[in-house]
Formats: structure tokens, C-alpha cells, sequence
DNA sequence: GTCTATAAATAGATAGAC
DNA sequence: GTCTATCTATTTATAGAC
């Protein structure tokens, strides 16, 4: 492994278990047992790695969103599909847990950044709006929105909430309960099989849990 | 107005406007005419202001949810009452808009922050569960902690999910669509009637809107 | 590519005069 | 209570040898 490489791996893993702010590009080094001077001569400073570690996760994100196209056709779906972001999200999630610190600092990647939540935004509404024509929903229109923009909080603030709740679920656990969280928002929508699709789901949670 | 007031009234507004980050002790000094000194004779630095500002929005938020107390046996009285936390929030944003960082480093604050959540959440409990006995609201009971949750959520980052969707909304308009957001997380809820109440609730955020 | 040593920049904090 | 001047600590960044 390139030390490039390296470094960029071992940034990350600081940043997603000791917080980015808390990481300073000596401690970086200091975990890769390189000198600063080593550091500063791959990346010119921490600012540098974060872009490369998003371009990565923008990427990534950008595969996922696109390979819904047509393929959410049930809740059972949905339900993995949710995972599937999350999952990648959490990857990542350093940038979710102090995302306002992070937009203010690096203009660059709040727009990118922007960006990649719009194109999430739009993809969860195709999702919701394919699932209606196929009468696996029923949503009335006035509250589509609203519902869209429900779910959006719940995928961009989950890391933020939870740290809030000091829940102290471990990444699977936090990730499950989150894609139940979600379902919950859309269980209104699902008409007479709504109960019981919810109840397989709590089912499917309990078992699932701790 | 004495000093140590005048300290407290312009930090605030710093910390609102440009956000709490970007001020050091120095800026604030600046801001209001004064010497670094002189700020530090009165506060032993920006922890300190930090600190007495959220004494304030503290004792003020806890005398909102206490005022809750079999007040609100309406679907009106919970929008008002929306309207009332929502407004107390904004007045002390700069906490919400970066509620990560404020956490990390002021470990005594975040858990008291921690603990006003939590009677926030009692408080939302509560109020669901009284318009739920007047016959207002019908939550089935396996939804109603996600639903609680979800409230919550909405209530705690509102303020920086419209940071990263660049809505350039004013204060107004963003408590006024928060609100609104908030509603239409409980119109499944409402039965029958839900769908006019969210008539009324469309028309009146349409006419109050831009 | 990698190191050591050190400079430069920023923010936090205090001493002592008035 | 308020000021000027200064000091310390932390973090970022570079120069030059190997």
C-alpha cells in the first residue's frame, strides 16, 4: 500500500472514530508513523485529504443513486435500499457528524456537497413516486413533499441525532434502527397492509436487534 | 447597560449572524469597543459567554415545556405551540446550527443540553398523547415513538437542514415551513378530518408565505 | 520519498499601568 | 473597570539534509 493510500486510510478511521475537528495533521502522521513533513509532501494539509476522501464518497454515493433507476419496486425494496445508503453513509460518517462545521469551512464541497443531497433528495422522490404507480402507496400529493423532505432529515441527520441521544448502538444496530425509523415515516401511506407490513418489519427489528 | 450585559447581547448576535466558530475573544472585543482585557476582566473567555447564553435559552425553554401542561387540546393550539418553541430556538440558533462541535467541546454543556432535549421529547410525548385521549389524533401505539422521534428531529436540525439546502428563507418564513413541516408529519393522524385541517394548514402557510 | 528542525499564523490568556 | 502590551500554546506549513 502506497503511502498515499495509507494515509488517506488511516485518515479516515481517525476521522470517522475520534471526530475530524479533534485531528490535527501531526496526530495524522503520528498514527501512520511518518513525519509531518512526509504528510505535507503527499497532501498539502488536512484540507487535501478531506477533498480526496470525498471525492471517493461522492463517487460511491453517486453509483448508488443512480442503480435505483426502475429497481425499488416494493417496500421489501425499499427497505434494503435504505440500507444500502446508509450503509454507505456510515462509510463516510465523519462528514455527517458535524456537517454545518464542515460546509462553512470548505465553500468547495458545501456546493458539492449540495449537490449530492439534491440528487439524494431526487432519487428518494422517484423511489416514493415509483412505489405510488405500482399502488404499493398511496400518497396524497399535498403531503409528498413534506414526506420527501421527512426522509431526508432522517438520512442526513441520523449520526447527528444519535450522538445527540448518546444511544450508544453500534454501527449495524444504529443503521437498522434507522432504516425502521424511516419505514415508520411511510407506514401511513401503505393503506390496509400497512399494520402488517409494519409488523413483520418490528418483527424483523426485535430479531435483529442487540 | 452594563458591560457584562453588552458582552452577552453582541456575542449572541455575532454568534446568530456570523456564526460561533468564526468569533474569537478578539472579534467580540472589536465588535463592541472594547479591549481584549476588558473582555477577559468580565468572562473568563468565549467558553464563559458560551456558557451564561445558554443559562438563558436553558431557564427559557424549560418554562415553554412547562407551560405545555394540558394546554394544548387542539390541533390550532399544537401549531401555536410549535410556532412558540420554534421562535425560542431561532432567538439562540448559533447553539443548533452547529450542535456538534458545541458538544464535543464543552462537554458540562452538551449534557445539559442533552437533558433540556429530553424533556423536550417528554413534552412532544405528552402533547400527542393528550390529542390522542381528546380523540384529535388516532396514533397507533407502535408508531408513536417513531413518530415522537421524528418530531424531534425536525425540532432539533431544522435549522441546519435549511443551511445545506440554501433556502435563503428569513427567519419568519423558515419557522412558519417548519411548522408546517412538522403538521404534515401528523395529518396521517387526523382521520377524516385530516385532509381539510390540511387544507386550512396549506392556504394559511401559502398566504404567509415569501 | 522521507526525515529533522524551524518558521509562521492563529487563538487564548495574563500582568501591570491608569 | 478599562487599557496596552505581551506571553503562551496550538496548529499549519516549509526548508534543506539524507
Amino acid at each position: 500500500m502506497k503511502t498515499r493510500d495509507r494515509i488517506l486510510h488511516v485518515s479516515l478511521l481517525l476521522f470517522n472514530d475520534e471526530g475530524e475537528a479533534q485531528q490535527t495533521a501531526v496526530d495524522i502522521s503520528n498514527a501512520l508513523g511518518i513525519s509531518p513533513g512526509n504528510l505535507y509532501y503527499h497532501f498539502k494539509g488536512k484540507d487535501a485529504i478531506i477533498r480526496a476522501l470525498f471525492d471517493a464518497f461522492e463517487e460511491e454515493m453517486r453509483v448508488i443513486l443512480r442503480g435505483s433507476r426502475g429497481q425499488v419496486t416494493s417496500i421489501e425494496d425499499n427497505w434494503v435500499y435504505l440500507y444500502i445508503i446508509l450503509e454507505e453513509i456510515y462509510d463516510f460518517r465523519f462528514f455527517y457528524r458535524n456537517l454545518g462545521v464542515l460546509l462553512d469551512r470548505y465553500p468547495d464541497l458545501a456546493s458539492r456537497f449540495r449537490s449530492l443531497v439534491a440528487e439524494q433528495r431526487t432519487t428518494i422522490h422517484n423511489v416514493l413516486a415509483d412505489l405510488g404507480k405500482a399502488d404499493v402507496l398511496t400518497i396524497d400529493p399535498r403531503l409528498s413533499e413534506a414526506l420527501t423532505d421527512q426522509i431526508m432529515m432522517s438520512l442526513t441527520f441520523w449520526l447527528e441525532a444519535d450522538a445527540m441521544n448518546r444511544s450508544n448502538l453500534e454501527g449495524a444496530a444504529l443503521i437498522h434502527k434507522t432504516v425502521f425509523q424511516v419505514m415508520c415515516l411511510i407506514v401511513p401511506y401503505m393503506g390496509e397492509n400497512g399494520f402488517d407490513a409494519l409488523s413483520r418489519m418490528i418483527s424483523h427489528y426485535e430479531a435483529n436487534r442487540t
